[in-house]
DNA sequence: CGAACGACCTGCAGGC
DNA sequence: TGCCTGCAGGTCGTTC
């Protein structure tokens, strides 16, 4: 489900209402998501405060003085603020009640969502190997172009590569191409300096714009409080096989690129 | 070493 | 209505 933006929408739909907040209880309904929920993850939390909701790439970390939960949403994974009395609902797998009576509810019917325990999350071997945020300082034109210059996969595939910068996933990555006029087929390592950059601004211009609407609701996301994102409505390209391009008219088309399917505008995207 | 692919899951849409 | 297939916002681990 969740791309950069929506993990975003997320952490700050979440952060008012868990932070500084007293775990008095941790639920495990269902253990298994793409890694075992530690067994031992209550005693590290009862009786302990949130003291902040951070986001690194698509993980959410609740930090608590001790160490942090560190929490993927996977596909299909959201987060909602509950009550205690509200029933739990088919694949609520997950939750942390707090002493004040509100409960953060992990709902994720694909499983492939996760919750772990790390003292320091940025050392943790999910974390430690990231690239840099897209948004922050350190994802510069100067740094993306050299980062895309020794590599000859479809530029696509790169974007998409946690190593090279992190949150961009299939919807962004189709979006900020078609942004960019640079087809997604092209060798990473033929992208100009200057394409470099206009890619560069592209995603950091498209993720702002998705967290500003709230992210993307294709079928299923949702904010804590329950709304939908509102930038489906501000594709251009994804999920638009057939339709006509809103630049030049002409049919969107896709292709698989690393078992992912792709969408683009060949004349606004030329291959060359 | 990088590239390709399988794996992990459920739900849903579409075809027959 | 029901069964089957394919596809879906992610990404790690294995194999070549």
């Amino acid at each position: 489900m969740p791309e950069l933006p929506e993990v975003e929408t997320t952490r700050r739909g979440i952060e008012p209402h868990v932070k500084g907040g007293c775990v008095a209880d941790v639920i495990v309904r269902q253990p298994k998501l793409r890694w075992p929920i530690p067994v031992d993850l209550k005693q590290h939390l009862v009786g302990k405060k949130i003291r902040a909701v951070e986001r690194r790439a698509k993980y959410l970390l609740l930090n608590f003085e001790h160490g942090s939960v560190i929490m993927h949403l996977g596909m299909s994974g959201h987060l909602h603020i509950v009550t205690a009395k509200a029933a739990p609902e088919k694949h609520d797998h997950f939750e942390l009640q707090f002493d004040s009576g509100q409960v953060l509810r992990l709902r994720d019917p694909r499983r492939f969502g996760a919750v772990l325990w790390a003292e320091d999350p940025m050392l943790h071997p999910l974390l430690a190997k990231l690239g840099p945020e897209p948004l922050s300082p350190a994802f510069t034109a100067k740094y993306f172009f050299a980062a895309v210059s020794n590599k000859k996969a479809a530029i696509k595939k790169v974007l998409m590569d946690n190593a090279v910068v992190v949150g961009v996933g299939n919807i962004y990555a189709s979006e900020s191409l078609f942004a960019a006029n640079i087809h997604p087929e092209r060798p990473a390592n033929s992208i100009t300096e200057i394409e470099a950059k206009k890619l560069v601004t592209a995603v950091r211009k498209i993720l702002r714009a998705a967290i500003k609407q709230g992210g993307t609701t294709l079928r299923d996301f949702m904010s804590a409080d329950g709304k939908p994102g509102y930038f489906r409505h501000a594709l251009q390209v994804y999920g638009r096989v057939g339709e006509p391009c809103y630049t030049c008219g002409g049919e969107i088309e896709s292709v698989v690129i690393g078992q992912r399917n792709t969408f683009y505008c060949d004349s606004c995207q030329p291959l060359e």
